[in-house]
RNA sequence: CGCGGGGUGGAGCAGUGGUAGCUCGUCGGGCUCAUAACCCGAAGGUCGGCGGUUCGAAUCCGUCCCCCGCAACCA
């Protein structure tokens, strides 16, 4: 019985090309994907975009064209990013897709049958400049911002609703029975006080609009948001006609989701589900955001972005995952900056860890032209140091994995980088080559070329491309593919040892170089 | 008292009862294999204020001040 995993990240508001703090969220939920992968259990990985905002409607309107032609290139954009960050989804999902149509009618359908919809009025300020409600929240002076001259009109509109009050108590009962279904446990406190404040019905319908999902009975009507939206997650596992693809991926283990829409992710989902009558997922993790030194997040409107191609050009792609993930507590919200980034990259990839792969393989031609000897059992205590670090951190670094508390796992692999440079003074093979003493060189080096070993797998769900350099200029052959699959299991490959009959190591060359300018952004 | 989170050395953070730690920055020293990288040491904090519990509190309780997010149909 081989483990599955199946995870998701939110879909993305559209817009012509993703921000970093999207980009986070997706490297974020890659990491945990691949670290799946590295564990050896079959792996789903769903990300994508919603498509079916009224915005998108109304600016391809301005422009004259079909809301289709808007954003199929958006589309692409997005894919492209991704790819060039190393976003190894097995699909990006998009709800325009036309299997999504049929799932997220079927889950109205669902709703239908089993007394969940009702007709209703939703009444709100409407700006007949954008042909949409506005939000009291939204307005400004009780005008739209972007439509200042106009007078918002309170209209009243038939439409259905979404009887999410008939699910107080099974909710009620969810969180009391498996409080992890939403983790981290602040987010969930903030999820449990809306419950205890009551719930109340949402709308799931709109009419006068053709861009939407035609709503079962009444094709007036387009499906509205989450009946749209959050069946993605199902889309993307095969409902409702691919049975057999059902069966293997749903209920999803994980939803990666941004902490703003715990609400609909933590109370209107399951409501959804358990109307549906199909099995919940075991749990929502919502991640913090990026803020930016003044506090505001991080966002296309405020401008205060890093643009993902840049950083990539400037960090790698590698360098710009590690960063973000080890910057953001994935968890919970942090303030970062461009020369944060810079900082971290170099204290950590350059200078620790990079610059620990560069001198263990470049003593290693240069002392034994390439050719090391078994770690051997330890008889020294400075070895058997580094042997019970490796260890200690393995364990620091599943657990936090476990939790997808993914910075935490990063110190971890810091620390052991930091102990293996330690060892590499306290035993200055430079001077045990200068004194001939070359079967100590070799089992110094062999240790030291065993931490890197198990730092380049530590290090692969986070940083592929770079962790496949580190372990190639060890000279250890790749054990699994590029995301991550096929290989033999983190257990085996992360223990002290594994690597075998001792390394031919090939040439040093610096993995992830220094970064000496700081131009801010 | 709407809900939730947070206020710890220059900056960013960890730390939920027992000598206050980490990263960066600063200063001094060491090493020379390495990406001017690496290692060691030092300076620097009355842990937002006040009160309480305790042999002992950043850590528990009360209260006050300040900051941020949310407050429902926008992902």
């Amino acid at each position: 019985m081989s483990d599955r995993f199946y995870l998701t990240t939110a879909i993305f508001y559209p817009s012509e090309r993703p921000a970093l703090h999207s980009v986070f969220e997706a490297v974020g939920a890659d990491a945990i994907a691949r670290y799946h992968r590295l564990l050896g259990h079959d792996t789903r990985f769903l990300t994508g975009m919603d498509e079916h905002s009224a915005n998108v409607e109304r600016d391809a309107r301005e422009l004259g064209i079909e809301p289709r032609q808007l954003i199929d290139p958006w589309a692409e954009t997005w894919q492209a990013t991704f790819k060039r960050f190393d976003i190894s989804a097995d699909r990006f999902i998009r709800t325009t897709d036309a299997d999504h149509a049929t799932a997220s009618a079927e889950m109205v359908r669902r709703a239908q049958a089993a007394g969940d919809v009702y007709e209703g009025v939703y009444s709100g300020w409407y700006c007949t400049g954008c042909n949409e409600f506005k939000t009291d929240q939204q307005l400004v002076d009780g005008r739209c911002p972007d439509h200042p001259t106009l007078e918002p009109q309170w209209l009243e509109e038939h439409n259905y609703f979404f009887r999410l009050s008939a699910y107080q108590e099974r909710l009620e009962r969810l969180y009391a029975e498996n409080p992890s279904f939403c983790e981290p446990e602040h987010f969930r406190n903030e999820v449990l006080g809306w419950l205890r404040e009551g719930l109340r019905d949402f709308s799931i319908s709109r009419s006068g609009t053709n861009w939407g999902i035609p709503f079962p009975g009444d094709e007036k009507h387009r499906i509205y948001v989450w009946f749209d939206a959050l069946t993605n997650y199902l889309t993307g596992a095969g409902f409702p006609d691919d049975a057999e693809a059902m069966d293997r991926w749903w209920p999803a283990d994980l939803h990666v989701i941004g902490k703003n829409i715990t609400r609909f992710h933590c109370l209107y989902w399951p409501a959804m589900l358990m109307s549906a009558g199909l099995p919940l997922p075991k749990q929502v993790f919502a991640h913090g955001f990026m803020l930016d030194r003044s506090g505001q997040r991080m966002s296309k409107t405020t401008g205060n972005t890093e643009d993902p191609d840049e950083v990539a050009d400037t960090f790698g792609v590698d360098g710009i995952r590690y960063v973000v993930l080890r910057e953001v507590p994935f968890d919970r919200d942090a303030d970062v900056t461009y020369d944060g980034f810079v900082r971290r990259y170099n204290a950590d990839l350059a200078n620790d860890l990079g610059n620990l792969v560069n001198r263990t393989v470049s003593m290693s031609r240069r002392y034994l032209d390439g050719s090391l000897p078994p770690v051997r059992d330890a008889t020294l205590a400075a070895d058997e140091e580094v042997r019970a670090a490796a260890v200690r951190t393995v364990e620091t670094y599943h657990a936090a994995m476990g939790r997808y508390h993914l910075d935490e796992a990063l110190t971890a692999i810091m620390d052991l980088a930091g102990t293996a440079n330690g060892y590499a003074e306290g035993q200055a093979p430079w001077s045990l080559n200068k004194a001939g003493e070359t079967d100590r060189v070799g089992q110094v080096l062999a240790v030291m070329a065993e931490a890197c070993r198990i730092l380049g797998h530590l290090l692969a769900p986070v940083a592929p491309t770079g962790a496949r350099a580190i372990l190639e200029q060890l000279g250890v052959p790749p054990p699994y593919d590029d995301r991550g699959a096929g290989g033999p299991g983190l257990d085996h490959l992360l223990a002290w040892g594994s690597g075998g009959a001792g390394l031919r190591t090939g040439t040093a060359s610096p993995i992830f170089p220094r970064i000496e300018a700081e131009v801010p952004a």
